[in-house]
DNA sequence: AACTATTTATAAGA
DNA sequence: TTCTTATAAATAGTT
């Protein structure tokens, strides 16, 4: 839909590549809340760009009770994956939640507007 | 992008709206695809239908982890959860370990401009 | 940030 | 329902 066609690839130039990412997002999220209204469903966008930054969308619910629908959804294999998982690992697992509660008191879980070198 | 233009509002007619869903459904995960390779960013569709059925799709990194980045970024309203709790009760170390190394990169030495209340 | 030539998505029809 | 096609909409390259 543009001047010329394009192959699906990863775009080169970085300059070119905000470009589209802020065109093709924006539109992302339009065809969403369309989706939302046109056939009253719940649609949930989360897109992270190569930066880190984050950007998402609920339309027709809120974000939170749509992951929640997915998280219920998959409940069945999350809990497969964890119960014999959590106990093989308990030691490492134990050791490594003390690790995030550093960070938890550190960072507070309150940080944001967040930029990001690298 | 049709016979004809459409209003954006609620297909009333139940047959069309569920063909409507499937073909915009269809667009909108090929579209995020599209963006995810493009741009070399993460994108995440959960799309719940009206009639409760789920559709979902995880483009440049897989759906958890999406997920995850989403919540860590909007930690103020997800207090009540709060991660180390939801960690200690949900995920198997594995995970764990990668929940520990992206807050290293997230608010490891090179973040900046951070605002942090509280 | 606007423009517009083109491609792409899709609404209606077969 | 799957395929077709006229048309609307998105967007790539340009200004």
């Amino acid at each position: 839909m543009g001047r010329r066609k394009v192959e699906i690839k990863r775009i080169e130039n970085k300059s070119s590549r905000q470009v589209t990412f802020s065109k093709r997002r924006k539109g992302l999220i339009e065809k969403a809340r369309q989706l939302s209204i046109l056939c009253e469903s719940s649609i949930a966008v989360v897109a992270v760009s190569g930066s880190g930054k984050l950007y998402d969308s609920a339309s027709g619910d809120n974000m939170s009770k749509i992951i929640d629908r997915y998280e219920i959804h998959h409940a069945d294999e999350l809990k497969a994956l964890d119960l014999a998982e959590k106990i093989r690992n308990y030691l490492p697992h134990k050791e490594l939640l003390e690790i995030v509660q550093r960070f938890s008191n550190i960072y507070g879980g309150t940080a944001r507007d967040c930029s990001v070198s690298n």
